[in-house]
DNA sequence: TTGAAAGCGCTAACAT
DNA sequence: ATGTTAGCGCTTTCAA
């Protein structure tokens, strides 16, 4: 027989103490009824006397009883959550493969934990573990580069795991991606046919980051294809951002002021070296081509317009959403790898 | 008496059943003790001597053991999660808030299960009774605005609340803020001061977001105290993005060519506004003044470079974290509301 | 220094 | 159509 709960509350100082939150036993006592006719009530009403129901329903309302999740979980060993292991949240691609993702779990219930990793894989595994000891129903990981000891405790643990991003022969369990190889190696065959001289490259950093070290492997791949070689001078590595484009461009045109096109392996990259190329008075895309990667909004509206490679990135995450939901639905997933393709799209720049 | 777990799993195309992992008892029995005492080893190593300890660990290390945070949410009634309802993922602004309360939580184990409300106060109630089932041991929310329901439910809670990015008279419980009406008004004074003619606003739409409605204010009011009446065919509300500032600046300059200072709500806003100006042929800042709000990376970059106010974004999120750990850990905060101040940045622009 | 017992609020499987 | 009985894996309180 339990007693009301509540009293005791342990702050002096503690606000007007919340009234304890109505239990399922709260409301089947109220209701003269079993607790599990009050699930019953909650889940399947129709197994349900209208009678009944009707009683029920009237101290659920009274009560303002709302489930237990963490209860709910511990009994049903799901949790509701899906977690995901992203680099950083101040990246807007990855701001929209994560969009992508919670609209797709959403309507499930299934709510998002978001772990940010700072592009580094031990700091991933960090997460994954934390993850996994909150008992998530699924992961998406950013990217295929994972620590060995990463692999073998989401091995391990059973779950939903969807690789997002770029493609590999051995994923872990699902994915969603396209190759950002020849994805890159595009790109930048479209400046080799644009363009007579040099062709340089400013990428990001590639440790612990898969798009850009094959990004630039594409790049180097489409140089030898016209059979060049690629050229260390040329190839500039730095952070994601604008600001970090202009200066690694203003570093490249100091040393090399003959280069005439720039592949540049993400559109933030591209769009700080385009200004710092305008900045110097350099004609884009006579004097300096330049090519980005990504198609972010603003690829569209610089001048001139950045050429670039669209990827489809909210339905990466939207992808990535669905899959997991029909796998934790019981339903066989047919593709458990999704190449989600991608496109050249030429614009002034380039 | 407990018997080992893991007979019977359910699919039959289930990959290698994954081995079940170790539970408190487990370890206990394995190394002859109580499961207090495997406790204690984890939690306070000193109280335990130290052949037991050594004995302890060892079968803590073979099998691996990682606690489930399920079980001791249920058992604790602390669940270790902040949840935070933010618009939408895909905004810069919000997500460098993101980073910063990410940043202040994972020291303390404290994870971030994120939400996008897409800008609506009634999906804001959704979210935040989803995430109070939960039983989430805080709150972040963006803005000052929800519904009534919405703060009822949280002051029941009992829960640390902290709403971020505006300022109000009536704070649920913890803010950390500035003032948009009297940031935007001090950069349109600015334009007032700058420009001779008609100065135009384009902002976010104001339903459900309190910083465009104040912004939009802030604007209002500079003009009134400049004697200038606030002109309807001057002002446009558009979506939050660039592609949007783009098209609304097209559309006030077909409509109001005798513009000359435009007051843009944000910088996504304000570039797009730009690019449009620069597409047309107007020179910036002589034939038409620009200036944003928020100071992002970009604003720095383009060609003239973006007058904005600079708002410390990651450290409202951040301070937002660090006030809810303080109350987490029992104490308490002395300021609890936090205005976080911002500081005009005049560029080329304007 | 160590342990035993009683839950946390729910679900699942089996009664009736 | 409704109820009973055991847990889920941990923490908490009290004892020894």
């Amino acid at each position: 027989m339990s007693e009301p709960r509540g009293n005791g509350r342990r702050s002096p100082h503690a606000r007007p103490a919340p009234a304890p939150r109505a239990r399922l036993a709260d409301v089947a006592r109220a209701a003269g009824v079993s607790t599990m006719t009050v699930v019953r009530v909650l889940r399947d009403p129709g197994k349900v006397a209208d009678a009944t129901r009707a009683r029920v329903a009237a101290v659920l309302r009274d009560t303002g009883y709302t489930p237990d999740l963490v209860a709910r979980g511990l009994a049903s060993r799901r949790s509701g959550l899906v977690a995901a292991v992203i680099p950083v949240l101040t990246n807007s691609l990855i701001a929209e493969i994560m969009q992508g993702l919670t609209d797709a779990l959403a309507p499930a219930g299934l709510h998002l934990l978001l772990g940010a990793s700072g592009f580094s894989a031990a700091e991933e595994e960090v997460l994954v573990r934390a993850f996994l000891s909150r008992r998530v129903d699924a992961i998406y990981l950013t990217g295929v580069i994972h620590t060995p000891e990463t692999v073998r405790m989401l091995h391990g643990a059973g779950i939903p795991v969807v690789e997002g991003g770029n493609l590999t022969d051995d994923p872990i369990d699902m994915l969603v991606g396209y190759s950002n190889v020849v994805a890159a190696r595009e790109v930048t065959r479209h400046l080799l046919r644009r363009v007579a001289g040099p062709v340089a490259y400013i990428g990001a950093h590639p440790a612990d980051n898969d798009r850009a070290r094959d990004r630039r492997r594409g790049y180097e791949a489409a140089l030898r294809a016209s059979r060049r070689t690629p050229d260390p001078s040329l190839c500039l590595e730095t952070s994601l951002d604008i600001d970090a484009g202009a200066q690694a461009m203003g570093l490249l045109l100091d040393r090399r002021p003959d280069v005439r096109g720039v592949f540049c392996s993400a559109d933030a990259i591209a769009v700080g070296a385009l200004f710092e190329s305008q900045r110097r008075g350099l004609a884009i895309p006579d004097r300096i081509a330049i090519a980005g990667f990504d198609d972010m909004p603003i690829a569209g509206q610089v001048v001139p317009a950045l050429t670039t490679l669209r990827v489809p990135r909210y339905d990466i995450g939207h992808r990535a959403g669905t899959m997991i939901r029909a796998r934790l639905d019981g339903r066989r997933v047919g593709k458990r790898v999704v190449d989600i393709g991608y496109r050249l799209v030429v614009r002034g720049s380039a």
